[in-house]
DNA sequence: TAAAATTCCTACTAAAGTACCAGGAATTAT
DNA sequence: ATAATTCCTGGTACTTTAGTAGGAATTTTA
């Protein structure tokens, strides 16, 4: 029951790049270095962000990538789908895809715990901006 | 972002015990051909469970498991945590172990985020029993 | 124009975890 | 005795994870 480094490094330069948003490209050496993120495995990340069209990246000297939008409106949940595909702290409970995965699953009596777990963990996740990230006083706890 | 297998057949077979609970000892063999699980896989996970004093078995003829309390008295955390062990969505928010692994710990502004994402999965799993789970009914939303 | 800095792309890999299976020993009821 | 069951150990095929390696494409700067 983890999240992959995949997300959590992700998550941690979108905070990065949250933070210097709208000052211009940061180049990935940068972040690789303050987050001691190894620099190719955090280009294989920004690939699946750029894709999602999350972030946007300048190639060439004084190139690097940008958030495309403010980070107010980028959620965690947005960044972590991205990286890590649909919630699904189960198959048979998956955002989105009902799959059809699992037979029982008109009486399995299971089935109504996973998706409120589900549901809570997205809750929290979507309703948490990079925005929110940044000035982390403001989140904790509640 | 998964719960293993481990987790879920094993809370699947607590719910079955729970479901015959005072009745007697019921056979692994049952369970596996009610719930579509392997015997012997089923056999380790209540080995688990056995250990961790969730549930006790009775060799022989017509031996078999059955719970150590009443169904109203296990949570799901507590299945699912003997199960995956602590819940631990990243390491550094670990249940229990701070670790000292992420020398970041102080500064990341990331950690709150997760902390609050365990915390909502355990508000969950700790505020449902076994009994719950066999009247499904009452879980619906809410 | 040349060189440097950067993103972008593809392929590979070591290690770990997962979901089992096999085979039997111990125990108990019939 | 025999059958039913838990209990124990060890193995194994598969998948995922977290990277590494090497280079091509693009852009700025000197």
């Amino acid at each position: 029951m983890k999240f992959s480094s995949r997300a959590r490094y992700g998550l941690r330069a979108m905070i990065a790049l949250a933070q210097g948003y709208r000052r211009g490209p940061i180049s990935l050496a940068e972040i690789a270095e303050s987050e001691d993120i190894s620099l190719s495995y955090l280009e294989q990340l920004m690939a699946i962000l750029r894709k999602a069209s999350l972030v946007e990246g300048t190639r060439g000297a004084h190139g690097g990538y940008q958030l495309t939008a403010d980070p107010v409106s980028i959620t965690a949940g947005q960044v972590v789908r991205a990286l890590e595909g649909p919630l699904a702290p189960t198959e048979c409970v998956s955002e989105g895809g009902e799959s059809g995965y699992c037979r029982r699953e008109t009486v399995c009596p299971s089935k109504p715990l996973w998706e409120q777990v589900r549901n809570s963990i997205a809750q929290v996740l979507d309703t948490t901006t990079l925005a929110d990230l940044c000035s982390t006083d403001k989140l904790e706890v509640g």
